[in-house]
RNA sequence: GGGCGCUUAGCUCAGUUGGGAGAGCAUCGCCCUUACAAGGCGAGGGUCGCAGGUUCGAGCCCUGCAGCGCCCA
């Protein structure tokens, strides 16, 4: 093996094996074993990796890699999301520096385009997740638009549309002026934002006075069909059936009460625009049967915008409903003409400064409308109400348990869900319509015609729009397992053993997952415990974006980037590209030399030990940087073990004598399996990170493999006894290897590979190994209570020569006094490790103190070391470390007596903790007395 | 406005059914000791956000308050 750990070495030769032999490939010999089996979330197909997939996808690894090394058939179900609104928009801005447009080309050849612009960068996300290692059964990798998945949408949607449960709509949506498209709920995003409110005088149309109405959106007046106010408001009750003269318009408009107008809200008046708010949409069908309001062009529902949000023209019937004035200006154009002409006519009774929740879509940034279209809706209601009752009995569920709530909150306010979109890439809707306004939906034209006996000349044409991305997202837990046919795989692995993802996403997808699933698969739910993480954050705790410059790369991590590139990367294709002399600035500052190439097993470790319970995972990189220097342990320790383990002097079968050491080492090891297993089933990945980083350093090396060195270079040592050693330094680490391997699994293969021959394991590869299982029977209470005494020794006369200033190097002689049977007789078995590791020429037990005049001196429960110093000690220094001592003591012996004298404590406290408390005050008071004698002794020198 | 979460060492975080707080990183000494300087040995550092309550005993349970954050309206 090589001196030095070098990650990038060894991991794609390993990947390319692991895939090349098949090991991805659920393993369904063993039938006892119940499947467990996850499914990927989808990454967009022409995305690439951020730090959020790096960090999802290494915990699903870990589970995989894990549940497979307990022979379960195992099934990670890879594949890719068409990502609907993202690709289109990536493509239809390539295209526009070619001056094309979608439209100029035409939808087939548009398609066309994204199709090349999939085959260009489709294979990036699963190249990189095959880089960090995940252990995905890509052979069975799914697209949502290839044709076995259109297929499972078209059947879903048919299925849906005849139960009743899909139907068509025109209502109000959340429009995006630039994309086009109808957007659902969860893709806007409404944040505040300065602007301002506007006071508007509208006046009586009697001429008797006016009232003033507030608003934000003053351009949307033009399609007012009322003013609103309080029924209780003393103020304006009276006016409630008069007319107004909407302002710009030679329209009247009556005053209606409503319950819901806010009475201290703005004036108390609200204008009603029912085709463009959607609270003004709700306050419109409580009232459309008035008769004033019903009077009004298209019955009060009068919309005012086009698809670009601009005023829009009149019809021929409508004359002159909008102003000409207005016609073909853009809505911000509008607003600032429409504000400019009331002040001129005086009805602008004063602007303020407002701050506004204001809609934005989330992939065009630009402001929503809410706009009148006809749409496809699922009618949710009757498919929310089982996967609610799904969670609430148990039958699946949230860890940590506390999201259920959200989800709860949310399905059980569901509004009815907007599955078409106007957009080209994605499923087109198989509904076709004909000249006299039927519908027929069904899985081609030609079915339908034979279904519905239609002629061939009789004129049919398909809906233009394409389904919601999440539509299809929401079948994958079947569509990818081959469903509508009953396939083994879908016998199989359905339900699912787990959906890991972040709280973002439980709106999104898990609902949607939840109601399909449970619809089509019988009553059976896509999975049985969904594991919500948190989001990967910047040190700072900031959202890592390209505007900010915070991002980090996964790839990066893994094989490290120089500073220039770092910068070039982080600074180009931006969205604002005046921020990227800051960013440049910022990233120098922050990375001066750029980023190391930790590699993938260090970058895994680190997602691993962040994975807490809590909602921010903040990366900082100094832990990718400490669990890297722990790969380099790790490597080093199979080094040394290696260098002791070969060579003809090793034979596993010989005979064995096992030391203290090394039955301690194995009972620990036992107790590391069963913290390892404990954490991973229930999903605490900090926690076995944790468990493994500690055994491995702070046991198996920081003692174990010191303690050995006693053993292999003692040659007054007999063949059984190294035999022992040799072979429990190998076992153990072995065991550490497939301990450790989910989590990190490139150098656990490396090394595996050269110490598996040596331990006598026969096998290909680590992945298919078992993993280690708790054995009772190993468990050694007394080899650990005397290899915790010999540690206790051994720090107590490092600890002396630290604070002596003795070189760690230089012998000692050790005196024992006060000892206790017990004492003498794990000195004799510790008496090796002792002398090695503290460098002791010898170590004597005496009885009579009185003969050390000069000497510091260490407590091992009741038994005392003296270390000789004649001439060398350093009077002050003693006194300084022994007085330090002693107040530490004391005042534990004072909140013990304490404790102690309480008489309720003694009556009202378990028996065990009494005692306990009685033998540490024992314990405390002899270590006191013991130091007291000592610093007398020492301050008479 | 409604709901949820967080507050523990300089930083990032653990802390099991309540029995006087831990880790990693950082800091400070001393060591290039034959697996590892990406290392070894040792040390310092916390009124567990604040105020009450329950209890023999509270970082943990209850109430209130403050600060920060997220979601929904």
């Amino acid at each position: 093996m090589d001196k030095t750990y070098s990650p990038q070495e060894i991991e794609e030769r390993w990947y390319k094996f692991w895939e090349e032999n098949g090991y991805f490939r659920p393993d369904i010999r063993n039938q006892d074993a119940p499947p467990y089996c996850i499914m990927i979330p989808p990454p967009n197909v022409t995305g690439s990796l951020h730090m959020g997939h790096g960090f999802n996808n290494t915990i699903m690894d870990t589970l995989t890699r894990y549940q497979r090394m307990t022979g379960r058939p195992t099934l990670w179900q890879p594949g890719t999301d068409h990502a609907g609104i993202a690709t289109q928009m990536v493509v239809e801005r390539r295209l526009e520096k070619e001056g094309e447009t979608r439209h100029t080309i035409g939808r087939e050849k548009f398609i066309e385009r994204i199709r090349e612009w999939r085959e260009e960068s489709g294979g990036n996300i699963t190249r990189q997740l095959r880089r960090i290692g995940s252990s995905l059964d890509w052979e069975h990798e799914r697209f949502t638009m290839d044709e076995g998945l259109s297929r499972t949408v078209r059947e879903v949607f048919i299925r849906l549309y005849e139960e009743g449960l899909i139907y068509r709509g025109r209502r109000l949506v959340n429009w995006d002026p630039v994309l086009h498209t109808a957007i659902s709920d969860l893709e806007v995003i409404s944040e505040e934002e300065d602007g301002h409110m506007w006071y508007i005088r509208y006046p009586l149309a009697n001429g008797t006075g006016h009232l003033v109405v507030a608003t934000t959106r003053p351009e949307t007046m033009l399609g007012d069909c009322a003013v609103a106010v309080n029924p209780a408001d003393t103020r304006f009750r009276h006016m409630v059936g008069e007319l107004l003269e909407l302002p710009l318009t030679r329209r009247k408009i009556p005053v209606i009460a409503d319950e819901h107008v806010d009475i201290e809200f703005g004036t108390g008046c609200i204008k009603v625009t029912p085709a463009h708010d959607f609270n003004d949409y709700a306050i419109w069908q409580r009232h459309r049967d008035e008769v004033a309001i019903n009077d009004q062009a298209h019955g009060g529902l009068i919309n005012i915008f086009t698809v670009n949000a601009a005023i829009r023209t009149n019809e021929e019937s409508e004359k002159d409903l909008i102003p000409a004035a207005y016609v073909g200006m853009d809505r911000y154009q509008a607003r600032k003409q429409i504000v400019a002409d009331l002040k001129t006519q005086n009805l602008l009774e004063q602007v303020r400064e407002h701050k506004l929740m204001v809609p934005r879509g989330d992939r065009s940034g630009t402001v929503i409308e809410p706009l009148l279209t006809r749409q496809w809706y699922v009618r949710v209601s009757p498919l929310a109400e089982p996967a609610v009752r799904a969670v609430e009995d148990g039958t699946v569920r949230f860890v940590p348990d506390g999201w259920k709530n959200t989800y709860f909150s949310w399905m059980r306010d569901i509004q009815d869900w907007c599955i078409s979109r106007q957009i080209w890439w994605g499923h087109r809707i198989p509904a076709w319509y004909d000249k006299a306004g039927n519908v027929y939906v069904g899985h081609s034209e030609q079915a339908i015609r034979n279904q519905h006996n239609l002629a061939d000349n009789h004129e049919l044409h398909q809906d233009e729009d394409v389904l919601d991305t999440w539509f299809s997202s929401a079948l994958w837990p079947f569509s990818t397992l081959g469903w509508p046919d009953n396939t083994e795989r879908l016998k199989t692995f359905y339900p699912t053993s787990v959906l890991v993802t972040g709280f973002d996403i439980i709106f999104f997808w898990v609902a949607r997952m939840m109601m399909m699933g449970l619809k089509f698969m019988d009553g059976k739910p896509p999975f049985k415990e969904i594991y919500i993480h948190g989001l990967v954050r910047d040190s700072h705790g900031d959202k890592m974006a390209k505007s900010k410059g915070n991002v980090l790369d996964p790839i990066d991590l893994i094989d490290g980037i120089d500073l220039e590139s770092l910068v070039q990367k982080r600074t180009t294709g931006m969205m604002q590209p005046h921020l990227a002399k800051k960013i440049a600035k910022q990233t120098r500052q922050e990375f001066p030399d750029g980023i190391q190439a930790f590699g993938t097993d260090a970058l895994r470790f680190t997602f691993a030990a962040m994975a807490s319970a809590g909602r921010d995972i903040k990366f900082d990189m100094s832990r990718i940087e400490g669990y890297r220097n722990f790969c380099n342990k790790l490597w080093n320790a199979a080094r040394y073990v290696l260098m002791n383990a070969e060579g003809p002097n090793y034979d596993p079968d010989s005979q064995v004598k096992l030391s203290t050491a090394d039955q301690w080492i194995t009972s620990r090891l036992q107790e590391t399996i069963r913290s390892m297993t404990d954490a991973i089933n229930s999903y605490r990945f900090d926690h076995m990170a944790q468990a493994v980083y500690d055994f491995t350093w702070n046991e198996y090396c920081a003692w174990y493999l010191e303690l050995s060195k006693t053993i292999l270079n003692d040659d007054t040592a007999d063949d059984a006894q190294k035999h022992g050693t040799r072979r429990t330094m190998i076992t153990t680490l072995e065991s550490v290897l497939r301990l450790a391997h989910p989590v990190i699994p490139y150098i656990t293969e490396e090394i595996w590979q050269t110490i598996a021959p040596t331990a006598g394991i026969n096998g290909d590869t680590i992945m298919l190994q078992r993993y280690p299982r708790y054995d009772e029977s190993l468990i050694n209470m007394k080899a650990t209570r005397e290899i915790q005494w010999t540690q206790d020794f051994i720090l107590g006369v490092r600890r002396i020569k630290s604070e002596m200033d003795i070189a760690p190097g230089k012998a000692v002689s050790i005196l024992l006094a006060n000892t206790s049977y017990s004492d003498r007789v794990r000195l004799e078995t510790a008496r090796p490790y002792i002398k090695f590791l503290t460098r002791a020429e010898n170590i004597s037990i005496i009885n009579d103190e009185d003969d050390v005049p000069e000497a510091a001196i260490a407590l091992v429960g009741t038994m005392k070391i003296l270390i000789p110093l004649a001439g060398l000690i350093d009077k002050d220094a003693e006194l300084v470390r022994l007085q330090k001592e002693i107040n530490r003591l004391e005042d534990q012996v004072k909140r013990l007596d304490g404790k102690l004298a309480n008489n309720s404590f003694l009556t009202r406290a378990p028996e065990v903790i009494v005692n306990g408390e009685r033998e540490k005050l024992a314990n405390a008071k002899t270590a006191l007395e013991n130091l007291n004698e000592q610093k007398k002794r020492i301050e008479q020198l």
